[in-house]
DNA sequence: CTCTCCTTGCTAGCGCTGCTAGATACGGGA
DNA sequence: TCCCGTATCTAGCAGCGCTAGCAAGGAGAG
């Protein structure tokens, strides 16, 4: 028995390793870079060993963007923290998010434009998604009047995001980016 | 002289036929089966062909992505010019923005999704965007009233496209779609 | 302690991708 | 009619995600 726990002991860290060395060179060269055979030679394994422990490269690409919303719901809930009121603590957030999406790129890119299939917004959803999509829940909640808490939301995390997408293609001039999210987060302020 | 004439003609034309199957294709069937080598059986010639008009496939999505944004900007400045109230027109255009990206997933995405090193925020931009864009700025002009018109559309387009965005990608609850959408226009109204 | 079996990871290779070098055929100008 | 430049094609390269099938290792039975 004990032989047995062992060995699913090391494959889990094998997988842990998997994802880390996906996570990190995605992170230091992009996505691009990530192929199942750079891969496999950054963990020290043949290639096929990566689909003992997940469909396919995709599988593996989830896996990093669900670390990701960890991440991201670590960084928001410290964001909301720090700072008792409200309309400040909207504002913390924001900017949290914006940061976040500016200092890992590659994360973000993996847990939203790549990783489609990953369920969100129903109930199998990993619990980290629904833990970062809490943070920001959580953030509006003193700020509204009505039964619109989750419609509020979803609208001023989708204001963050094309925020932040439009920012990385240089579709927005870099400059004023400030000041964009201080609109966006005083028009939801009120 | 003539000659001449007629052959860059027959090179414009055929330039043309690429862009357009490279986009039919995509909009019929994604942008995975777009490949150089379909892409070229589509249009009865050979591979290399494409080369000798675009430096590679990113400028072929590319050409087709600016496509995307002269049939974004005709149907922006249909919608702006349908409504004469200013609030109206804004909803009119926030909807027709939506309606866009829903309609034309393939479209919407060569234009945001790839094609990142396309010129946008600055002089060099493709004049099909700068029209884009201003019809958004046009849309906004009347309800504006500092000088942050720029920052402001700006703002405003970003929560447009994280809306579409995040709702394709099965990240917002289908339902509520136009609730959101009402949400933000009613936002950025006063 | 030895033998057997099963698990585990490897080597090799398939079909595809974007892209290009070199050969070929075609058509205008002398 | 011949020549030459251009335009196009055939064939192939390196790399991709992924997998079939083989070899080696350790666990368990006698």
């Amino acid at each position: 028995m004990s032989i047995q726990a062992r060995r699913a002991r090391e494959r889990a860290e094998r997988e842990r390793l998997i994802v880390t060395a996906a996570r990190e060179l995605a992170e230091s060269e992009g996505w691009d870079a990530v192929t199942t055979r750079r891969l496999a030679e950054e963990i020290e394994y043949s290639q096929p060993v990566l689909y003992s422990h997940f469909k396919g490269k995709d599988a593996i690409m989830a896996a990093v963007a669900v670390e990701g919303f960890a991440d991201l719901a670590d960084e928001l809930r410290a964001a909301r923290g720090a700072v008792a009121d409200p309309r400040k603590a909207l504002a913390a957030v924001g900017a949290a998010y914006a940061l976040f999406a500016e200092r890992r790129p590659a994360l973000y890119d993996a847990m939203f434009t790549h990783a489609v299939d990953l369920p969100f917004a129903t109930a199998e959803a990993p619990p980290a998604l629904r833990e970062a999509f809490g943070e920001l829940l959580e953030t509006v909640r003193p700020l509204v009047r009505d039964d619109d808490l989750e419609t509020l939301t979803e609208t001023f995390w989708s204001g963050l995001h094309g925020l932040v997408t439009l920012m990385r293609n240089g579709r927005l001039r870099h400059a004023d980016h400030e000041r964009r999210l201080a609109l966006l987060i005083s028009r939801f302020s009120g």
